[in-house]
This record gives C-alpha cells, structure tokens and sequence, in this order.
DNA sequence: TTGAACTCCTACTAAAATGGTAGTATAATG
DNA sequence: CATTATACTACCATTTTAGTAGGAGTTCAA
C-alpha cells in the first residue's frame, strides 16, 4: 500500500504550479524539486496528455494549469499519475461474478470508497 | 496504492482459520484457495513469527488461530503481511524536520490515518 | 521404530514495477 | 535561423513481488 514517487512528484509539481502566477518550465521545477529532468519530463507528459496542465512551446514555454486550482481534486491528479487507486483487483473486475457472496469484496469495496472519498474531497487550493 | 498478495492471501488464510473448527495445514489451505504450497508457506511464517497463529508440528499438525477472531483487527493482519501501510516514506522518517510546515504531510499523514482507522475497525469475526 | 505428514529454514529465480537515462524530433519565439 | 522549450521513443538498472527447490526438524500412529 506505498505511493509511488510518481504520485507525490505530480502532487508536488501541481502544488508548485498552483502557487506559480507564471509558466514553469521542467528545468525550473526540476531544480527547485531537486527531480531529474527526465524523470519530471515523464510525469508532466503524463499530466499533459491528461489535459491538467497546459503546456506551451518553444522560449519562455513551460507548463501552467489548464484550469483554477479549486477545481483539481487531488484524487484526479493522484490516478492521472498512478493510475487507479484500487486496493485490490477485484475492485475492477467485471468479470468476478461472486462480488455478491464474497464475504471480502465488501471490505476491499469500502477501503476504496474510503481512500477516493479521501482524495477527492482536497482540491489544490487547499495546499496554497 | 496496491496491496500485494500477501495481504490479500493473508485475509483469506486468517478468515479460514477462523472458520475452521480443526487445524488447518498448509496443503489444506492452497488446496482450497487455489495458491501454492510454497508461497503460502511463507506467508504462513510470516503469521506464525508474528503469533497471530499458532503452529502444531508433525502429523495432523497445521495451523491454528491463537486467540478468538473477534480479537483479530484486519489492521494487525495486513501489517504483519504488507508491512505498514504508511502511503508515503515521510510518515514513517523520523528526522523529517518539515512536517510542521510541509503543505503536503498533513494530507498524507490524513489519509494514513484514514486507512488505518478503516481496518483497525474491522475484526476477523465481521468476515464469518 | 519407521515412515508418513507436518512445519521450519535458507537459498534460489523469473517476471514485473519503479525510477531513471539517452537521443532525437518538433514547436515557438526573437 | 539559433535558442529554448516540450514530445516522443527506446532503452536500462534496481528493487519488489511472486513463486520454486531442497532439506532439516517434529510429531504421531501403525
């Protein structure tokens, strides 16, 4: 049950960018981070093609959020960079036909619903 | 955010055990849940080193639960299989000196709490 | 008293996930 | 058109996970 480095690094690159009224490059949050440049390059690609941030080419480009930091719950940035925070694959199966006898669906099924309600009640402007 | 096997199968052994009347060997157990002797074998040490089961050697020997299943947290359980279940490293690192004022370590440490609140919550009894 | 049925222990191993790197292509700006 | 950026593809090393192999020690019962 750990996080990756992907999920906290995406946490904290939101963060940063929230708190930013400018573009920050990779190099920028990089070097304030103290994460590879490649390695960010990787997780901000992710937060791109997931449309949470909006990146912007060629001199003085960078990233920036598409939107107000009120309306990212950390639960979608957290599953853009982790993917879905299931406990257990039976969660997502929908193929398991004994979900209604399993005496443990329930309890995995209520961790889940647990760790979303968790995530996905904080927005970021609640970490600025 | 995944729980490994280990946890997942040391849920399974325990809610057997506690349904059983009779001790449970090894064989008996992969036989019924479909895992190997072998893997099972080892997560079987691990709940024996950690006493939450207790052993019987020789022949008609197996596995038995050391106390009563309402006593047994789901906590306790996947502790002892999983490890602890702190989601990120700095929960756990002492000589973190930023926690007072990490935007980040009330959020983590919150969910941590979450999750421990949900399984200490449950014992072994709610699966029978 | 021997053998079958058990647990216990150490040491492997294959496969997957994680974390990180290299190089090149593409786009925007001045 | 050079500079500064992202985008993309393809690697690679390390760690974790899941699983295997083999033997030593324990108990019971015929």
């Amino acid at each position: 049950m750990k996080m990756s480095t992907r999920g906290r690094y995406g946490l904290i690159i939101m963060i940063d960018l929230a708190k930013s009224d400018t573009n920050l490059s990779i190099h920028d949050i990089a070097l304030k981070e103290n994460i590879s440049e490649k390695y960010l390059e990787k997780i901000m690609s992710l937060l791109s093609k997931a449309n949470l941030v909006t990146s912007i080419h060629g001199k003085n480009g960078g990233y920036k959020l598409s939107k107000d930091p009120s309306l990212y719950s950390v639960g979608e940035i957290l599953r853009v960079c982790e993917g879905d925070m299931a406990p257990v694959p039976c969660i997502k199966d929908e193929n398991c036909d004994k979900k209604d006898t399993c005496e443990m669906y329930s309890f995995w099924n209520g961790l889940y619903n647990n760790i979303n309600n968790y995530v996905d009640d904080k927005t970021l402007k609640d970490f600025m």
